[in-house]
DNA sequence: GTCTATAGTGGGATAGAC
DNA sequence: GTCTATCCCACTATAGAC
């Protein structure tokens, strides 16, 4: 990937977050880079791929800061761990919404992701679990739960007042062994 | 509401559910309903009155087949019931995966709502779970839970050998008192 | 690597006749 | 309640010059 490559990606990333995912589109990629929409083909061959670029950054990235939770904060309690991959998955998915939303809301193409992007955030809850069969039911719920608790705040379905902390604390409860 | 506000309400319906979300335009609405694009105007001032309206109703049938469930289905064991809300919760949305898309991937326009029904769906879970703010909690929790499994599976993202009911089966025990 | 020019499609919305 | 005509906008994408 070339270095133009990257500030294209780079400035497309802003743009989704500083304008929503709906705003996503060449014409504003161009305006934001001062360039023509025409000239973003000769960085990219489609929407599409650039789209499933960002997805797998998207992808790595979360993979990175979870990984970095479950090797940095090994505690004896094991409360302790699953509420610091809790708060590690909120703040990621806060810190980066409408790319989030970009990741999980519509189905793939993964001819076009990063090999082995897709898998690799979720690698990190299936490691944190054990590795049988049975575990894989409970860090697929895991996830799925962590998952529903940030889309509902993204998207702004819990009432002004929710205790949304109070929820995650009922979900690390459930979750630790 | 006319008749026949009622009839493009349902054809909008069929046309999400059967050609996905992306597909609902004002163009392909009059393409289904055999009129012209401006005719719809006579019926509904803008896209975003229909699609409110479309999210109203499907909030109201969702809180619809939740009562349901827990009207009838009321055992003495609370595991049992907390299964059959969670299946009635998975059948719906699996049910009408384009419009609980729709329902609940942007943030809402409430103005635009029909009043209450909202807080209805919600409020089919509130009543499941005891009335105390603690209860909220874990009734949001397990809110996100459901909502979280299902849009994992309507956006593609279980492995195909993944064992999704298993997924559900750890939820349902997690959240059982 | 950027440009201009252009094609083709689709979108939401309004005015005014019937 | 439907139509035609129209507007203006946005979008992805290609061809070819520089």
């Amino acid at each position: 990937m070339s270095a133009r490559q990257v500030e294209l990606i780079e400035l497309a990333e802003s743009l989704i977050e500083n304008f929503g995912l709906e705003a996503f589109s060449l014409g504003n990629l161009a305006k934001k880079a001062n360039i023509r929409t025409p000239s973003l083909y000769k960085h990219f061959s489609s929407l599409m791929e650039l789209e499933h670029i960002i997805i797998s950054r998207g992808f790595l990235r979360f993979a990175k800061d979870l990984n970095h939770v479950i090797e940095t904060a090994a505690s004896d309690s094991d409360e302790d761990n699953i509420a610091a991959l809790a708060a590690a998955y909120r703040a990621h998915a806060l810190a980066h919404p409408q790319i989030y939303r970009l990741m999980t809301e519509r189905p793939l193409d993964r001819a076009l992701l990063i090999p082995g992007s897709e898998l690799a955030a979720m690698d990190a809850l299936l490691q944190y679990f054990d590795e049988t069969p049975e575990q894989h039911d409970r860090a697929r719920a895991a996830w799925a739960a962590a998952h529903g608790l940030v889309s509902l705040e993204i998207s702004g379905r819990f009432p002004p007042g929710a205790n949304i902390a109070g929820a995650w604390g009922v979900f690390i409860e459930a979750f630790s062994r």
